[in-house]
DNA sequence: CTGTTAGCGCGTTCAG
DNA sequence: CTGAACGCGCTAACAG
């Protein structure tokens, strides 16, 4: 049986009431008679049981996600799989709570966590704009004890716990990578489609990739990047017009949304055998088909069901100021090809 | 607030006692009575709150893992894993314990497990091997109530719950579609290193690999299947012999275990720009270090920490009868290049 | 067949 | 500064 509260007390010879003193850091136990308990704690080797302290605060969590809105078939995934996170989170002492807004509008964004600060979540999930207002509400919000995790894009500094999402300067090297090494010659000529130049999910992707696919082709061309706001008739209409300027293209990177213009144009132009070699970002319906059709080569992606899920463990941990498995949270650079498909 | 036992009782005109044997399925309760709990129950939207029926259960979940012991680099990996989650289990009410087992050795396994029978866990993880004397102990273990998860080699059939580990077949296509299309040209002999063709996983892995791979490139000629024991030194003599002999080989394709002993064959070989494309299985120190080196090409992986922590919690979720979240169990075939490595 | 009561391990009053 | 007593939501004896 393992060791509880009672033994603590018995061995340090106090009341239960010292020993949650103790345990909880608060105030109100002599120097002399903390030492003695704490002693009792390590040599009888007490864990405290979360599950029983959680019932007998009956604590639970309040957690919020602020993500982008739109129809951009990532996040649309991104709020589906909230959503089955808020299915089952009453099961486990959780109120989660899903907050829309604009895209790219870091004024809005800021107002909407100045809200929050009225009644602080114990745990908040945000999809970030990087700009100045957006970090001072959070630092805001961190002070009032909010547990902080960025969401699919990263804010770098202190004012978030922790990041939920890729590595996006290497996934950029795996396509760069990738790309060398589908083409069937050395040397021509690489579009790039990104969403817009100004986020940085996007800036990292496209370092990792001009590194990487320079240095195994360096006979290689890149040509300038084409920004379609992740739209798809933006990107429709851009990749189009590439595809006719250039002929005999070797490959084109898209490293932001919107693919489902990339893959109309990619289908208007009837290309045969000597196609470019296509990779794309974010596994949906739309790349899914794609792949199976050979009309994109490899498809790189995030989990959006593995982020939910692991903001929402990592928020929990840190209110309560427990440990996380590195490992578990950890997520993956997932690589699709038409042969490993979930 | 969410409802409780004491609303249902209240809304039910019951006691908490009946409330209980419904939930439970208990005998002793009168049909007209149950319906109306179940009645009550339904309209007032109760979920069971798990964690303080654990609490009052006192209960402790028992969980065994049974893996194949030897100095494979991987299953070492597995065994670490285990530890880990054994040095978190305290936390958990979980007592989690590991068996060790000579591999690929029937007999033995299903004696152990008879052994099980006196005590039955509540949950078991084995790697399995595929054997009739096997599989009749685990079908008594699970007459017996223990939930049975297979871990990395499955065994198809009702005789598992559920299987922790990757789809082999998918996994030898993966690799089948990388060395067609790593490949600098077409055509050109590709050799194979397997542990045993006498087990599932290798199977599998070579029939989805000459699949995926004569689809892309028909030109390719597979020499015969080398089979190393998963033994670095039968490895390496084995892939030395094979590179003398062939003149130019194209690629390597290692779909199991050993492969200490083939990254010392490639370096003694000292091939330069010419070298065979490789592809290897299972991301160790060995094989991380020979995909930084270029030596290997691509290293298809199964993460062992998330399998697991996947056979865990599905063990606690079929033991408490409850669902387990499928996308969240799906273990994927990890693609590692030089770029993307953790 | 049904109800009462005493915990499970911990947090939190409210007296001393 | 310290301790006793009650409750969180649920289960399990033991009565009726």
């Amino acid at each position: 049986m393992r060791p509880t509260v009672h033994d603590i007390a018995e061995a340090a010879g106090v009341s239960l009431a010292t020993v949650d003193r103790v345990l909880n850091r608060r105030p109100g136990v002599r120097a002399a008679t903390r030492a003695r308990v704490e002693e009792a704690i390590g040599r009888i080797g007490f864990v405290r049981d979360m599950a029983a302290a959680n019932l007998a605060k009956s604590r639970s969590y309040s957690l919020i996600f602020i993500v982008p809105g739109g129809d951009n078939s990532f996040m649309v995934g991104l709020r589906a799989e909230i959503d089955e996170a808020i299915a089952r989170s009453a099961l486990e002492r959780t109120r989660i709570r899903v907050i829309d807004v604009p895209p790219f509008d870091p004024a809005r964004l800021a107002l909407v966590l100045r809200e929050l600060e009225k009644d602080p979540p114990s745990g908040l999930a945000i999809v970030a704009v990087d700009a100045p207002e957006v970090i001072a509400a959070l630092d805001r919000l961190k002070e009032l004890g909010t547990a902080v995790v960025t969401l699919v894009s990263d804010l770098a500094g202190p004012f978030r716990d922790h990041f939920a999402g890729i590595d996006n300067f290497a996934a950029g090297r795996t396509a760069g990578t990738l790309m060398g090494r589908f083409k069937r010659q050395s040397g021509g000529r690489i579009a790039v489609v990104a969403g817009s130049m100004l986020v940085r999910d996007h800036q990292d992707r496209l370092a990792g990739f001009r590194h990487s696919l320079r240095e195994i082709d360096p006979m290689v061309e890149i040509l300038d990047v084409m920004e379609g706001q992740d739209d798809p008739k933006k990107v429709h209409a851009l990749v189009s017009r590439c595809l006719e300027r250039e002929n005999g293209l070797a490959g084109i990177y898209s490293l932001g949304a919107g693919n489902r213009g990339l893959i109309r144009a990619l289908k208007e132009a009837g290309l045969g055998a000597g196609k470019p070699v296509v990779i794309a970002h974010e596994l949906t319906p739309h790349t899914r088909q794609a792949l199976q059709e050979r009309l994109i080569d490899a498809v790189l992606n995030q989990d959006a069901g593995h982020e939910v899920r692991s903001a929402i463990r990592v928020m929990k941990a840190k209110a309560d100021g427990l440990p996380v498995i590195e490992a578990q949270e950890r997520i993956r650079i997932d690589i699709f090809l038409n042969d490993n498909l979930p």
